[in-house]
Order: structure tokens, then C-alpha cells, then sequence
DNA sequence: GTGATTACTGAATCGTGATTCAAAAATAAA
DNA sequence: TTTATTTTTGAATCACGATTCAGTAATCAC
């Protein structure tokens, strides 16, 4: 018997997320994954069922952990709804900083991706748009947020606005510190852009 | 001499937003563009140099087009600089509503393909997005706005928010009018969501 | 009508890169 | 050391669809 050495799924699927950033998915190679992971290209076919499996994974890793942290953050009963927004802005850019790639491959690739096939990390990421929802919804119901507003839409505008904002600081790192960005966004979010 | 019938250009054109928002533009078969438009595959390459070329045109045309408008808006001396903003925003969404495959493949291609070339049609996106941020410095010098933001990243975040919203609405109709997206979106921009 | 010119066609070609798989290598058990 | 089992390899295969181009059709000028 043989055991496998190190963990080349792993190693393979971190290639993946930086390929997949550097080219896009379309544009990338395998065999540029596999060079990357240090290893053969075939070897890539015995952890991941084909290319499109690598982007599901990824994907699925992604909103699996998110979700988990969201749960925890919004049922914390100290916090008010206007902290745990903070919190969730927080979680996004935490994961994000930490790894510029797999932002920029969220950004650019998920939404083309989920639109065709139905895949299982599609239910962890609604769930996620969902949990943040409740936590809107219950903003309004205390009294903290303006009950002038749809949380459905409210939902896509922050996410569409944190989204973009990250693709953007993946893509030129200098151009603005990730910690202003965050701070903007929180005070954005809450007060819009009108003096008060 | 033989006189080109119709106008094919236009009409490939149109077919391949089309099929590029069904399909997403890496899986579009320019045979089922050509099918669309009524021609022969081979006439797409009379009219285009190759697949890339088209969607290069589709946003050439779109952002040249918007810019010319904005540039219309924003020299305006009779709008404030709220009522500029309104004014954008109304901008964006009259050219989506009108064509939502167009939002669809905006959302969709425009990052994805932006990020290798240097294409032409980058110079118009990029001027109309610093025509935008002029407004809001200015409503910042007017105090109108508030001077804690910092223009680079409102602009980031608006566009991105409507981006998401309008690519979540093009990919469900039924689920919310534009109308009222819209409406919300302004205030949101605005106000933020906390309680006045 | 004829000839000249340009538009249009779509089947055949061709390049690319995902995927396969037979062989080699590594380890474990005997 | 030999055999059995599992992992790893990477060159060969193969499918796909973008692109080409030789041929056909349409229109014009005369």
C-alpha cells in the first residue's frame, strides 16, 4: 500500500484559485495548475473530476466557511444590528484580505458560473445573502434602520458595492488601503452621502 | 457593384448580446449568433475580425454612448449635485431597462475581458466613471456632501452597487420593478440605512 | 443582355487544451 | 526480496468550435 504524500488536493486547488485569478478561468490551463501545485497535470484529474469541479470546490469552500461565521456573528445577542453589519463587512474583507485571488476570482467568475448549472455551493452563498437579510430585517423592526427600505434590495446594493470595491483593490493593491475602503463602506452603508 | 443589404452589422451585433447574455460569452457559438442574425456563420468575419472584436464593439458602443449623455448632465448648471446624481443613476437605468441582455453581459464579461487587453472601449468606461466622481467632488466643494468620503471609493461602491442590483434584475424580471430599485438606490446613496 | 465587382455562404480546416490511460514509481505487507 | 496495492505521471487522444476560403449570388454599369 501506498499512502499519499502531503496534500496535493489541497495544494491543487490553492493553484487553482491563483490561475484562475492571473487568467481567468476560461484562459487557464490545467497543466499551468498543475505546474503550479507541483504536480503532474493527470494528477489534477485524480482529486477533481474536471475543471469546472476546481471552481465548484472553491466556490463551496468559500460560502461553507462563510456561512458558519455569519451564523455565530448574528446570533450574538449583545450586538446591535447596526454592529453586526459592521461585523459582516468585517467577516467579507477579513477573508478577502487574507486572500486578493480568491477575491478576484468570486468576482470575476461566480456569477457566470452559477448561472448555468446548479451546484451546491449556490445554497451555502443564499444562505449567506439570507442570514445578513434577517439581520437588516431586524434592524428595522428595533427601530435602528429606516423601514423606507427593501431588504431584498438592500441585500444586492451592499454586496454589489463590496464586491466591486474589492475587485477593484485585488486588482490594483496600491491604488487604496483595504482598512479605508472598510471604513468608507461602514459609513457609507449607514449614512449614505449627504451632510448631516 | 453589389449594395450590402439591411444593415448586418446592427444585426449581429444585436444577436450576439443575445446569445452572449444567454450563454456567457466563452460558451456563445458564433454559428448560433450568425443563426440569430440571419446570416451565414462566415458573415460574421465580413463584418467582425473575430469573436473578441464583437464584444469589444457591443461595449465600445455602450460606453461612448453614455458617456456623451452624462457629459450632457453634468455640465448642466441648473441641477444640483443630488439632483446630478439622480440624474446617473437615471442614465444607467434607461439604458438597461431598455436592453437587459446588455446589463447581463455588462455584469457579466465587461471585468473579465477588461483585465487582459487595453482596449479602446476602457478609455470611455474610465471617462465616464471620472465624469461621475467630478460630481461628486463638486458636491462635496458645494457642501452638499459629505467631506469624510472619499470620492474614489463612493464611486466604486455605487457603480458596483447598481451593477449588482441591475444584474440581479435582469437574471429574475418578475422579482422586483425596476422602479422601485431605482427609487431605493437613490435613497440608499443618499441616506444610507440608518433611521433619520 | 454581359462583365465586373462586391456581398454572402457554409462546409472543411485547424488549433487548442481538457481529458484519458497505460505505464512507472512509491510504499506496505508478506 | 518479492508481491500487491495505490499513487502519480505526462504524452497521446479527442472533442469542440473559431476561423477560413473557394465558390455562389446579387447588384450595378454599360
Amino acid at each position: 500500500m501506498r499512502i499519499k504524500e502531503g496534500n496535493k488536493e489541497k495544494d491543487i486547488l490553492e493553484a487553482a484559485v491563483k490561475v484562475f485569478a492571473e487568467d481567468g478561468f476560461h484562459k487557464a490551463k490545467i497543466s499551468k495548475i498543475a505546474e503550479k501545485a507541483s504536480v503532474a497535470t493527470g494528477s489534477v484529474y485524480v482529486y477533481f473530476k474536471n475543471k469546472d469541479d476546481l471552481l465548484i470546490k472553491i466556490f463551496k469552500d468559500l460560502w461553507e466557511n462563510m456561512l458558519g461565521e455569519l451564523k455565530l456573528l448574528s446570533s450574538n445577542k449583545a450586538l446591535s444590528a447596526s454592529e453586526k453589519i459592521d461585523g459582516i463587512i468585517d467577516l467579507i474583507f477579513d477573508v478577502f484580505t487574507e486572500n486578493p485571488s480568491l477575491a478576484i476570482v468570486f468576482v470575476n467568475e461566480q456569477n457566470n458560473h452559477a448561472r448555468t448549472r446548479q451546484d451546491d455551493f449556490i445554497d451555502y452563498y443564499e444562505k449567506f445573502l439570507d442570514e445578513g437579510e434577517k439581520v437588516v430585517k431586524e434592524g428595522i423592526e428595533k427601530g435602528e434602520f429606516s423601514s423606507a427600505l427593501d431588504v431584498k434590495i438592500f441585500r444586492y446594493y451592499i454586496f454589489g458595492a463590496i464586491r466591486n470595491l474589492l475587485h477593484h483593490w485585488a486588482s490594483n493593491p496600491k491604488s487604496l488601503t483595504l482598512n479605508k475602503i472598510r471604513q468608507n463602506i461602514k459609513y457609507l452603508t449607514k449614512n449614505g452621502i449627504r451632510k448631516v
